[in-house]
RNA sequence: UGGGGCGUGGCCAAGCGGUAAGGCGCGGGACUUUGGAUCCCGUAUUCGAAGGUUCGAAUCCUUCCGCCCCAGCCA
């Protein structure tokens, strides 16, 4: 609230409508400072879709020197859990934005919004309507007819006040009563037809326990509670552009300490992604997936645990942009942005996903060298690491063909290929067991080319990543593809049907460089070319388990294709 | 048949009366001791459609078409 929050200076060129229209309402004196707010119900986990409208509410705030609230809109105690709270507050921290103390709750102000319920009871705008759920669908009309006045709509000021306040003392069982505003039960805007404003739920609220039998809904909570946050600009999604007639309604009938106004943003919609919470809390409930934080899962946390760094999400939301049209973004967007951001900030590391054992007949037993690597070519100031090389290595299963095709240019019998970092070798030999699969290759090093090198210029077509047998660490890897096939999540038709069966693939039998045994969970790193992995919080000291970070359909085709 | 919004290339998106930014994707090329890295080049005679105003329109006017949201005591 200092003074010293509004003296950062507007961004030079507003780079969408909101913005401009926050800076315009600056510019002309409509508005001293810039206050928004994060306002999410707790009745689940925060998704990518959240991640846009957390960076475009945090983000106005920091840019125009104000600040941003997190809000919690617990007025539906029926849905809401301490879990979702709690969640939802690392989700946003982790996002890498603070509200410093600026924690709220719709529930702080329930006392508050029932004086103010009264105000309007006593000014003649509110009445208790006494009418059931479905008569009142009946009375609405519909959209094209006017609904009709419900009979109970004159009741005296003197009745509305006592009815109301034995609604609150708990007199009434839920959904006898409510609380309705007094508009127009004719107006072509449906929230318009006397809207309710309280309703008896005999529910325990996750903070304010069982203090309350009468709650106030969403309409009669926002606005209000905008204005003693003193929130300039209530940003929202567009589906709530209806309501704004409502939210300014409850403004201007009530002694609000400020003057708040709301405006509409396009949700995000995602290709192959369902952003409904409500179908999320289904895959949970359901078991179709192990939980919110499920690395196939578009919440934040399963993002996550997938690796996707926070800021590829928020660089994310700045190339999405914000406006009115409400179109589908393609994920190959969001996977640009985290591979960006992992290209120049992951580690590189050597891991085997499917292990085939190399022999190298005239490299001297028990002899072990160190190689020293970067530890990020793109960035040197990662430094380097010690990789052990030794006489006997793990290659990838794929990276060896014994009838290779054209354009195939990796190992094979008689070819030469570059070890990454180490030597050349040609292989020699295939072993195969019993049953004709290949168990082993021995294969020749050339001692002139340590360090990946040859004197004589030559250089092999393909260089493969490897891991030292007795050097490797066991490990897990587990494989994503895309939890939906549906290109458009949106269209009609049971989502269920549309789960891809293959979202998840586990390989057990991996061999990791030993560095990568003991790395905290979160840690992504790039095992070459098999692109970005995130060390799982699954993950045993000495057994790592890792996600793989992006995916794209064709990852292997594409490789092989080289 | 009510009300509220939106329509710029495959996707997102600038543009606000002066003759179509940018990003993603895609195609082609270069380079490379991983590449899905990096670097080049290409990718809308046209802005939902049709009229009109104007020297000049994606931008102004008219009509039409299409898509989305609203009939929870959800948010």
């Amino acid at each position: 609230m200092s003074t010293s929050d509004t003296t950062a200076p507007p961004p030079d060129e507003p780079q969408d409508f909101i913005r401009e229209m926050v800076a315009e309402d600056l510019r002309a004196g409509r508005q001293q400072t810039v206050v928004t707010r994060f306002p999410p119900e707790p009745n689940g986990y925060l998704h990518i879709g959240h991640a846009k409208s957390i960076c475009l509410n945090f983000g106005i705030a920091a840019e125009f020197g104000g600040r941003c609230h997190l809000r919690f809109d617990d007025t539906n105690p029926t849905k809401e859990e301490q879990e979702y709270i709690d969640a939802i507050q690392d989700d946003v921290r982790w996002l890498g934005f603070d509200w410093g103390p600026h924690l709220f709750h719709a529930s702080d102000y329930f006392t508050q919004l029932f004086e103010w319920a009264v105000h309007l009871i006593k000014t003649g705008d509110a009445y208790v309507d006494d009418l059931s759920a479905d008569e009142i669908r009946e009375y609405r009309g519909t959209l094209s007819e006017p609904g009709r006045n419900s009979p109970w709509r004159d009741r005296s000021v003197a009745e509305n006040l006592d009815l109301f306040v034995r609604m609150r003392q708990g007199e009434f069982p839920d959904g006898a009563r409510v609380l309705r505003a007094k508009i127009d039960m004719a107006s072509g805007n449906i929230n318009l037809r006397d809207p309710v404003l309280y309703r008896i739920l005999h529910a325990t609220h996750p903070r304010t326990g069982d203090a309350w039998c009468v709650y106030p809904t969403y309409d009669f909570a926002h606005g209000q509670s905008d204005a003693l946050e003193g929130i300039t600009h209530s940003i929202c999604t567009l589906e709530f552009e209806d309501h704004r007639p409502l939210y300014d309604w409850c403004l201007d009938h009530l002694p609000v300490p400020s003057r708040p106004r709301q405006y509409e943003f396009a949700r995000l919609n995602l290709t192959y992604t369902v952003l409904s919470k409500r179908f999320l809390l289904r895959l949970v409930g359901e078991g179709r997936v192990r939980g919110w934080d499920d690395p196939r899962m578009p919440t934040i946390s399963g993002i996550r645990r997938r690796g996707f760094p926070a800021q590829a999400l928020r660089e994310f939301a700045a190339m999405v942009g914000v406006g009115k049209h409400q179109g589908v973004v393609e994920v190959a967007m969001l996977e640009h942005s985290v591979r960006t951001v992992l290209n120049r900030t992951a580690e590189r590391r050597m891991a085997v996903l499917r292990p085939l054992k190399v022999v190298l007949t005239n490299y001297p037993e028990g002899q072990v060298e160190q190689f020293e690597l970067m530890r990020n070519p793109e960035d040197p100031s990662a430094g380097t690491r010690p990789v052990p090389f030794s006489r006997e290595l793990w290659i990838e299963r794929e990276d060896f063909l014994e009838d290779p095709p054209r354009k195939f240019y990796r190992l094979s019998p008689g070819r030469e290929v570059r070890l990454r970092s180490a030597y050349f070798i040609t292989c020699d030999q295939v072993v195969k067991d019993s049953r004709g699969e290949i168990v082993e290759l021995r294969c020749r090093y050339d001692p002139a080319t340590r360090g990946g090198a040859s004197p004589d210029g030559r250089s092999p077509k393909a260089t493969l990543h490897w891991v030292s047998v007795p050097h490797a660490i066991p490990g897990e890897v587990r494989l994503y593809q895309h939890l939906f096939v549906r290109p458009d999540p949106g269209a009609e038709g049971d989502l269920l049907a549309d789960l891809n069966p293959q979202s998840e693939e586990v390989l057990s039998g991996c061999w990791l460089e030993a560095s990568l045994g003991g790395l905290p969970a979160g840690t992504v790193v790039q095992f070459e070319r098999l692109g970005y992995f995130c060390a799982d919080r699954d993950s045993v000291a000495g057994r790592p388990v890792f996600n793989r970070t992006v995916t794209l359909r064709d990852t292997w085709a594409r490789i092989q294709a080289k």
